[in-house]
DNA sequence: GTCTATATCGGGATAGAC
DNA sequence: GTCTATCCCGATATAGAC
């Protein structure tokens, strides 16, 4: 493989990345990819056989973009509200930077959640670290006796759900003004981690 | 318009709703909802005129499902911690017995925004009484400084993210038992409404 | 490795009989 | 109002020249 296939591969790679975010697996046409990558559709089978394959490697680069700061969280050796913090703040990060990827993957999850399940086990993801941080800081007493797994599904839920539901918040709550929601997003990562601190500590 | 042409509109309706929910608009085949609904392709076309104007349908009622519930949170008038219990406990209800449509949502949402946009409007939605309710209380003490939209997104995200999110979920919390995560949901009720009162209320 | 031309098929939509 | 048969286009995929 020399260096103008990869060029070729990664221009392939970016174009298939933009459609099938932005459309989904069916939504997607291999013309468009094809167009945006600058090339004709059969070198798209030359070097991803299928629409299929293609698919496939885009989704699992998207999954484990944001796979990463998870694995953080759980296993970091932090304290409990330090951990938080970073967690919250660098989720938001990189989902803004990639603000489309969750709802690709939300998609794809319920239209095929096996295979996805399949890609989540072979990271080895395990959230008992972090359970077992929250119940030692419980046994302390220097927070409320709060189900940490409803803590984990609120974190993630509040860093990814302004990005998922956009463009239904942006019209509620900002009048369609584009500009205003990039700063809602910057405050939200002070004002989650404030919110979930304040909602677990021991008063 | 006689019995049997409500019923067969139903029946289309009703099939319509399951495969479009589970696929979304392009994933979906009109000939599934056909066989779904027990007749054959034509007669779809007889009653919508196209797989567009019978996708609308099913989209709208969808939307609207999920809306008067926001409505309520808007406007009634109740104190400020009953109104969050109540609408915490109805909206998880709601949605408990619709899982998959603000999967459905989200993504027609990030495929089509100007179109559900004008949606939304039509309903006259307007977060400013919460809004003001909640900076009066902020004024009476009874609760933090919080900013009331960041507050909003934060409700609405931990009662619909686990739905949307619930095949990835179900496998990092409960390594793939489904019926674990019926009671999961249940216990949310109780475990969301706290955790947001235990995070803006004064110490 | 990259292109043009084409095969093939699936699916939305319509015609027309009953 | 409901059916069968069919049209027709668009989209994936492949063949084959360069």
């Amino acid at each position: 493989m020399n260096a103008k296939d990869l060029n070729t591969e990664q221009a392939i790679l970016k174009a298939a990345k933009n459609v099938f975010v932005m459309k989904g697996m069916e939504g997607a046409r291999m013309q468009e990819i094809a167009d945006e990558a600058g090339i004709n559709k059969a070198l798209l089978h030359y070097y991803f056989r299928s629409k299929d394959k293609l698919f496939e490697a885009v989704f699992k680069e998207a999954l484990f973009k944001l796979m990463p700061n998870l694995l953080d969280l759980m296993k970091k050796d932090l304290a409990l509200f330090e951990k938080i913090k970073l967690f919250v703040e660098n989720y938001i990060n990189t989902i803004n930077e990639n603000p489309h990827i969750p709802a690709f993957i939300i998609h794809e999850l319920n239209r095929n959640p096996e295979r996805v399940a399949e890609l989540i086990k072979s990271t080895g993801i395990n959230p008992s670290f972090f359970v077992n941080q929250v119940y030692e800081e419980i046994e302390k007493g220097t927070i409320e006796p709060v189900n940490p797994f409803h803590l984990i599904v609120n974190m993630l839920a509040m860093c990814i759900f302004p990005f998922i539901a956009r463009p239904i918040l942006q019209y509620i709550i900002f009048n369609e003004d584009p500009k205003v929601y990039a700063a809602f997003i910057e405050q939200r990562k002070k004002e989650v981690s404030e919110f979930v601190i304040n909602a677990i500590k021991k008063k």
